[in-house]
DNA sequence: GCGATTGTCAACCACTTGGTTTCATGTTTC
DNA sequence: GAAACATGAAACCAAGTGGTTGACAATCGC
């Protein structure tokens, strides 16, 4: 019925939406946007020890997220976007639900408190004759 | 220039992604489209302890995904979906980069790779040098 | 009132995360 | 060849995660 897209056990979905949840590897994923940099240029700004922030790019890499090549001594750091879009295609199959499908539920849940005989879950009809 | 819509250093973000990052959270975020349930039915399908799913249901209340409303002995729990609305929109902020943008960047480096004067990264200029 | 249901809390465990510092290695430059 | 540069790797640490078990409290049905 819902995200027949995305599966719901995909470990790709965990390491992706695991390396979005770190404002210092989003921050490392806007500077990739556009052109590749090396993990100096990555590490500058982000206030941190220079292992500390090639550990988030490494973070990034599991996930698909960024691929690097080998330069001479520099890597050179790139967006792979796709994880990104399987990321959202996972999330869009709950656009229905955020773009008002759920003022459905209060709706029936409305009806449900001032109609007490439908039978269903018993606490919402305690919740209804409590409420009145 | 990306993501102007939802700021980079967002800790709902981290939160939301974070919650996003487990398979059964993800599980019990499904389990809630559609209709309230409470904690015995969210834990159930789960192959856990109660207290383990409870403290799942307890992440995806921190990054207010959901909404816990007591009835009595059950604990009525409801997706709150505005938090993935916020986590689409920073993704779509990234949909330009995936939706083909990036042969931009293909096309720049050739370009580059062909022209060795235009002084952009050193470190691109001698890969081009080394592969010509 | 009793027993079953629903859920909390605390303690504990193994593992991961996110950070540090220090040292080593390959590369480029001069 | 030496110095500077870009990065890796290892050891270490504090805190967080994800799970368990066991004891406890509130509530519902009978």
């Amino acid at each position: 019925m819902l995200n027949h897209m995305v599966p719901d056990r995909a470990p790709g979905l965990d390491r992706v939406f695991h390396a979005l949840a770190h404002p210092a590897r989003r921050a490392i994923l806007r500077q990739l946007c556009g052109r590749e940099r090396n993990l100096s240029e990555l590490a500058s700004p982000l206030n941190m020890s220079f292992p500390a922030a090639t550990k988030h790019v490494r973070v990034l890499e599991r996930a698909r997220l960024v691929r690097r090549r080998i330069v001479g001594r520099t890597h050179l750091c790139r967006l792979q976007p796709k994880p990104l879009a399987q990321a959202n295609t996972w999330l869009e199959g709950y656009r229905k639900v955020w773009e008002g499908n759920f003022q459905r539920l209060d709706a029936l849940l409305n009806e449900l408190k001032s109609d007490p005989n439908p039978t269903p879950h018993a606490s919402v009809r305690r919740q209804a004759k409590r409420q009145a």
